[in-house]
DNA sequence: ATGGCTTGAGTGTCAAGA
């Protein structure tokens, strides 16, 4: 099983790059972030055409997240229980027995403002929620973007970013608390190359010279990681013209007892 | 130098991203 999570910074504007990729990496099921359209806006038929189920928790401008897959999602979940929030940044579904949250954490905008509350307090809030999903589903996976880079290795020049948004210290703690829930982030379960980033900023030609940070990720609970082959970052797609700022980032599973 | 691109909304130019 190989599954997989994009942030497209607008479906509207990516679709032919992520059919283009579902075409060439073939994954079971495809997470997507900033799909940034209604559900009328959604190319349904476009994904359907390219042999994919899609559901979508849509949200005009901003946000807006999706689950592609070869099977019919199961069990869909729009939105985080127990948390009063506007903006759509959370589909879940189950999977080819594995449940997927694909989420889309909020960018925090500065270290100290409001957003930047409001992105703890969602954090927080996820990781209630999750405690009881895990019950629930012993095969979860929490993938997308975290909008958190976990590592001093993360992040091209930690110096500068040093306490800053995204690197900042309660940041990463939320991130380990996942880990410390029992998930695993799936990419660090292999040997990768060094300054392995998952996002670029369209400025400064940060992409050419590989300034980037890691903050999209796959965090496997432990039922499924053992049973996790390979992960790793496609770069492929952010050197297209009119890419997303951000890169696919893929798991492998060995099949296993449903 | 708090900029530099890109997107959406919308027809001015700004908010937001990370």
């Amino acid at each position: 099983m190989k599954i997989a999570t994009w942030n497209v910074n607008s479906l509207k504007v990516r679709l032919p790059h992520v059919l283009d990729w579902l075409a060439a990496a073939q994954p079971d099921a495809l997470c997507l972030q900033e799909t940034k359209t209604e559900d009328g806006g959604f190319p349904f038929k476009e994904i359907e055409a390219a042999g994919y189920r899609a559901i979508h928790n849509g949200q005009k401008t901003y946000n807006g997240v999706a689950i592609l897959a070869r099977a019919e999602p199961a069990d869909v979940l729009r939105d985080l229980p127990g948390f009063e929030d506007a903006q759509k940044r959370i589909i879940a579904a189950t999977v080819g027995g594995v449940r997927l949250v694909c989420a889309y954490m909020p960018n925090g905008q500065a270290v100290g403002s409001d957003k930047y509350e409001y992105k703890l307090k969602w954090l927080a809030a996820l990781a209630r929620w999750l405690g009881e999903e895990m019950q629930r589903h012993p095969q979860l996976v929490l993938l997308g973007d975290f909008n958190i880079a976990p590592e001093d290795r993360d992040v091209h020049d930690p110096v500068a970013w040093q306490g800053q948004i995204l690197c900042s210290e309660p940041e990463r703690e939320a991130f380990r608390k996942f880990v410390g829930m029992g998930f695993a982030d799936a990419f660090r379960l292999f040997e990768q190359p060094e300054k392995s980033f998952s996002w670029w900023d369209y400025r400064m030609m940060a992409f050419r010279r590989n300034q980037g940070l890691r903050i999209d990720h796959i965090l496997v609970s432990p039922a499924l990681a053992a049973h996790c082959r390979a992960c790793g970052i496609d770069k492929a797609p952010r050197k297209l013209e009119r890419p997303s700022d951000h890169a696919p980032v893929v798991a492998e599973f060995a099949e296993f007892a449903k």
